[in-house]
DNA sequence: GCCAGAGCGAGAACACGTTCTACGCCGCTA
DNA sequence: TAGCGGCGTAGAACGTGTTCTCGCTCTGGC
């Protein structure tokens, strides 16, 4: 009979192990949220996933890795609430605004999950480069849609740039030298000097 | 006498004093070079150079404080080396590319202390944030003097996010996201696109 | 039926940043 | 002169990220 079995038979255990992963990826938003990340401990986040801490570290080799999984689902969803409506204005420079400022009042509902995405972000490790690039595609596709259809020379270059600048002034608000006002305030300087 | 003493009498401790904290500070620069921010571990400082773990501790409260004092220097010196042979070139993009190239040539010279100090910039820890602020001035002001002269409009903001750019790029070259032609690229892009 | 191996649990062990304890030396001041 | 405060040494101790050990269970191939 259990060659029969239907194809879900053997999916058993996959979905117990994809609900494990997803625990402790909900674990760890949870526990940045509430405490930014140094909160994201790696006992915390396993026992509160209700796993063993090596399972933990089985599917994230670090705990820059696991936040970036984080991160990068996060993003995609900006990414995605993006799409669905539009950023609104006539020229590059307004929808850009449009963009900025409904991606930072995101970020900002929740600035400790934010902060240890940052921070996670900015760390060296080295192995978790390829991570990194692909959050760097989604927030530059995200600045594309925006500024696309435009009149605008050189797009690429212009989007990276702006991709830059909105990382170093996230960094730089993580860091404590920046507050959300500075931090507004430069993305839109950004967007003006950059954009038609 | 005592009373009479030249004022290096007293000095004669706080000298000793100066001696170790700079022993402190280029045993970090040493360990840096070699090996990058993780190799900086402070046991392996205050032993290299010939002091006390807690003494290291009582003259730099955390190990970014100590890298974080080894960048002032850094940006010191490279500021000065700016001002005395000032940039090149007719119109601010030259000179600010011109500054790009020096700047980051002096950097990749020893690409491990560079790494180490820019990953010391970008951590998280909130009680470094004024002598974070203080690097972020001297990199200005560094840019400023590129640009001054020439005819751009909003120079503080193009000074800003020129600023900004060039911490990006270096933090995404630490990361190993980007390379040094790459990195040179982006910030010859950023000028042209900022400045006249 | 039975073995090899993957996935997991429980927890010890290790590494390094940081803090703490205990003590010594020196200059100052009552 | 005696104590006191600041700076220093030596080294233990603590917290957290990471690795390792050991044993268990399930699954797939012989």
């Amino acid at each position: 009979m259990t060659g029969a079995a239907p194809p879900d038979a053997r999916s058993e255990r996959d979905l117990e192990t994809a609900a494990r992963r997803s625990r402790m990826v909900d674990a760890a938003v949870e526990l940045a949220a509430a405490g930014g990340y140094e909160s994201v401990q790696m006992r915390d986040v396993a026992s509160r996933a209700e796993v063993a801490l090596g399972t933990l570290y089985r599917h994230f080799p670090s705990k820059d890795h696991l936040l970036l999984e984080v991160l990068t689902e996060q993003a995609t969803a900006l990414r995605d609430r993006m799409a669905q409506r539009p950023p609104e204005g006539a020229v590059p420079a307004e929808r850009m605004a449009d963009v900025l400022r409904r991606g930072t009042r995101a970020l900002a509902r929740r600035p400790n999950l934010t902060a240890a995405l940052v921070t996670a972000l900015t760390s060296p490790e080295a192995d978790t480069a390829p991570h990194k690039h692909a959050v760097e595609i989604v927030l530059r596709s995200i600045i594309t849609t925006a500024i696309d259809g435009g009149d605008v020379a050189d797009p690429d270059g212009v989007v990276r740039i702006l991709g830059y600048v909105w990382l170093a002034v996230l960094s730089a608000w993580v860091g404590g030298t920046l507050d959300t006002d500075q931090m507004a305030e430069d993305l839109t300087s950004a967007a003006r000097l950059l954009l038609p």
